[in-house]
DNA sequence: TTGTAATGCCTAAGTTTTTGATGTATTTTT
DNA sequence: AAAAATACATCAAAAACTTAGGCATTACAA
């Protein structure tokens, strides 16, 4: 789909995504063993129907840091002339990736309660 | 409770909350009328059990934005010397409200099939 | 009665996270 | 041959929040 026209369709602001990127990235990590940053933002926006966009503005710096706190490690393969960064999970980042998922279950659970989108069964 | 205590509790990373507290304020008001800064404090963490606490550097720039936008309007009044200022929802903000709660419910659903929190009837 | 906590409004500096723009280079498709 | 996709990355600016403070009144416990 070209450019253009996807602002027509479908993403919702932004300002909910905040917070979640590295919570998305431990989890496919953690589903797929090891992947390069732009995998992760085609994974994303296909898994997703293209409703959540990853930008590589804010991909490469999340996994940077990720890195940088030692949840993540890099392996450097060379494609052609063409680089690729797989990442994946130290175990560290592997008991991560569970709090992080509780986390924000417990999270959505408790805005559904305020927000009464979960209604008792009456 | 002692503030010093509240941090082994309850409470997780507020990144999460991010984004959503224009939604919490919207929701509280369309189902109280009118309600003043300090009440609404008070009454989210009363409802979410102390888990989501908004502090008062948030709430009111986040009021005062409302109200710049058109969805909020305010009435001030005295209780003996102390000012009480209420807020409550213009017409505009009403119909935002419904937006608003469908967005974060669509938001919810997406990344909640996006980690395999919810799992297919099987 | 005195001082501490609660009520009630507010701002402002600094941090974190993300957006949006830009840069570079290779490979594939049209 | 040009355009789009692949693939990495950085950086200024915006947005939203945290932390810390300020001010004043009222209630409560020591």
């Amino acid at each position: 789909m070209p450019k253009f026209l996807m602002y027509f369709c479908f993403m919702y602001s932004k300002e909910l995504l905040k917070g979640t990127l590295k919570t998305i990235i431990l989890k496919l990590l953690a589903e797929n063993g090891k992947m390069y940053g732009y995998e992760i933002t085609q994974k994303v926006k296909m898994l997703s129907s293209d409703k959540i966009v990853i930008t590589e503005g804010a991909l490469y710096p999340s996994l940077h840091k990720l890195e940088a706190e030692g949840l993540l490690q890099t392996e450097t393969i060379n494609i052609g002339k063409r680089v690729r960064k797989y990442y994946s999970l130290t175990p560290q980042g592997t008991s991560t990736v569970k709090n992080k998922l509780e986390e924000f279950a417990d999270f959505v659970e408790t805005m559904q309660s305020l927000l009464s989108l979960k209604t008792a069964t009456s």
